[in-house]
DNA sequence: TATGAATGAGTCTTCATTCAT
DNA sequence: GATGAATGAAGACTCATTCAT
């Protein structure tokens, strides 16, 4: 009885010996430059496994990007869980676990990027990969609106400061990665620096 | 007599459009999915002829790159010869420009980005690709040193204002690019908004 | 329970097959002119499964060399185990059974020869090829030792003596394989003649 | 009348431009490694000239060859116009400038050695390649019989001693070929002492 | 369930050669 | 007579994927 279980379990752990080395290769070697047969070798497994466990290679990407989003969104619910003093400040929070995350796993925000789709749909934000992945930036429209309805943002639609906000603090993170050698200001002051400049050009 | 005139036509066109279905199919497939193999196969000649034209496959990147940076520049040069009022004009100007080329261009763009280098050596910004070095982002540079002379932007470190408006500029034009389903704003009110917000930001 | 024997067992056969195909094609078309593809339509089998069973193309050269030298080692184990009554003689076997294992497999010798590295470290003689080392020649050098001790050899220098020595022999060897045509005498008589030769005139 | 002279004297010495140019190559980069782009980006032409003038690149290893031949055979010439007091000085003094040329030339003999083919048919010594050249060897022959007449060498078969000396020679040569990093004794020396072998042990 | 074996299509690049002009 | 343009085949090697077992 407990040997199906048992054989669950291994199964689900292979799954996710998987997706860790895929995700070390992608760190380590880039996106494009990760391989099935790569992956199978830093298991020590053989490469028919994946397949037994992944329909094929972009499903281990939108498994990883899931994870990813839900890395980013377990962080948001402690944010939340704290209840900071003002949604302004809940809203920087939130937006400086973002930045931290993607800076810490910047093959993963470069994957996350070049593969998702946001749209909305019904005024609803919609994205594809990964379930709910989504949630993220809903978590960022929450908090535009509380900063509205208490007056520390302009009473505009959400979706337009939302894209002002995104915009500069996705550039920040894309530049950040891609040009490494730049004399870029400490992170911590950097994101000061940007959220001062949102503030108070929103304002 | 005019039968040499009309061959080098000839090979000036056939140039043209291996560098056009090249970046066709970077637009269509992504920078790392283009091959000499699809490339011949768009223009439907032999693999042989692109190596007639082109060194190796890095020489038709560069000189897609430099096509870019050409466009924007003599756009740059139109600007800086009306010369506007004032300084942060001026950079209004460039900025509003950098944008319109870079969404009128998507592919170019995300190549360029996805391949250049930028860096400051000697507190010079080196922008560096193949072999070639670009200096698009020094009219930047010279127009904040102009806004601060005038005390239309705060006396401040003129690379750390750069990167807060470099970051802005780029992330909104990199999610346009990236996320065409998300409903933007009119470009030209988006631009608006976003200088509004660096001008008071920053102030 | 016989099957994963008899699979391996496929396996080792195939790997013979693709080292007596390379062998058959370096013999007919050249050493140089031996491709991965001409390896795999030979054995009628994809490319890849060659590089499932050897790393790259210069460890199958590695394989069969080291098989030619196995093959000419074990002799002389042999010779040497019989102990033959003088050095001169254990000499004469060694040369005129090298010679045989040459003429018997000219494909190994050809490519051994061109692709194998003789060279004199620290009074050592060292013969590399790829990774590994052989000392086929050692067994030469103890017998010129033995021949100049009991006075059948002239006391002069051992690597003079060797080289003199191994120069006709390997003439003699590369003339008969790459002159197939020309009317040389019987091989017996042949090697006979020039060990007669090599004996008066060193002495 | 000028006028046709001119342009076949241009044409002869194009024509020694791209032997000159593959010789050069052959030498540096050896035989395998000189395509026909290569001898026409040398010698600035196109590569279809080197066509209108050669069948092949077949035809202009040919050439080469047999004006390799040509070469040795000219010193030959000096040689027994000098005549020597006997044959075998004669003799000699043809191996000695035989081994100087191949190793001056080592490319050339090389190639010269892996695409010739020597016979003899109704005794006459025949070799593909380059029209006369087998003369060198007539010459080695004609002197072995002028020494067998006057006692210097043993009353054998000419082809047979043939066969003996032509070995060693080769082999020597072929070994410092191939193996330049064996300390093998000065070249002079080297030939002395194999000749001082041959002599006395064909004597 | 997991494997080893195998494949066909793909990567960039170079080759000798030909043909219209 | 000489050229520039073009080609198809080939070079070593890697890829994602499948199938019999």
């Amino acid at each position: 009885m407990g040997i199906p279980e048992r054989k669950r379990r291994q199964r689900r752990d292979l799954k996710r010996r998987i997706l860790d080395a895929a995700e070390r290769l992608f760190a380590k070697d880039g996106y494009q430059n990760v391989s099935m047969r790569k992956i199978a070798e830093e298991i020590e497994y053989s490469t028919t496994v994946i397949y037994s466990l992944f329909r094929d290679k972009s499903e281990i990407i939108d498994d990883l990007i899931a994870e990813g989003y839900r890395g980013v969104y377990r962080r948001y619910e402690e944010i939340l869980a704290r209840r900071p003093d003002s949604p302004l400040e809940t809203l920087n929070s939130i937006i400086t676990e973002y930045v931290a995350f993607a800076l810490e796993n910047p093959n993963h925000y470069k994957l996350w990027f070049a593969t998702s789709e946001i749209r909305v749909i019904d005024g609803q934000l919609r994205m594809r990969h990964g379930g709910r992945s989504y949630h993220v930036y809903h978590t960022w429209l929450e908090q535009i609106d509380q900063c509205k309805a208490e007056g520390l943002l302009p009473d505009r639609d959400t979706l337009t400061l939302f894209q002002l906000i995104w915009g500069s603090v996705h550039g920040m993170i894309s530049l950040r990665i891609h040009h490494p050698q730049f004399p870029w200001l400490p992170l911590k002051q950097h994101v000061k620096e940007l959220l001062s400049v949102l503030n108070r050009g929103l304002a």
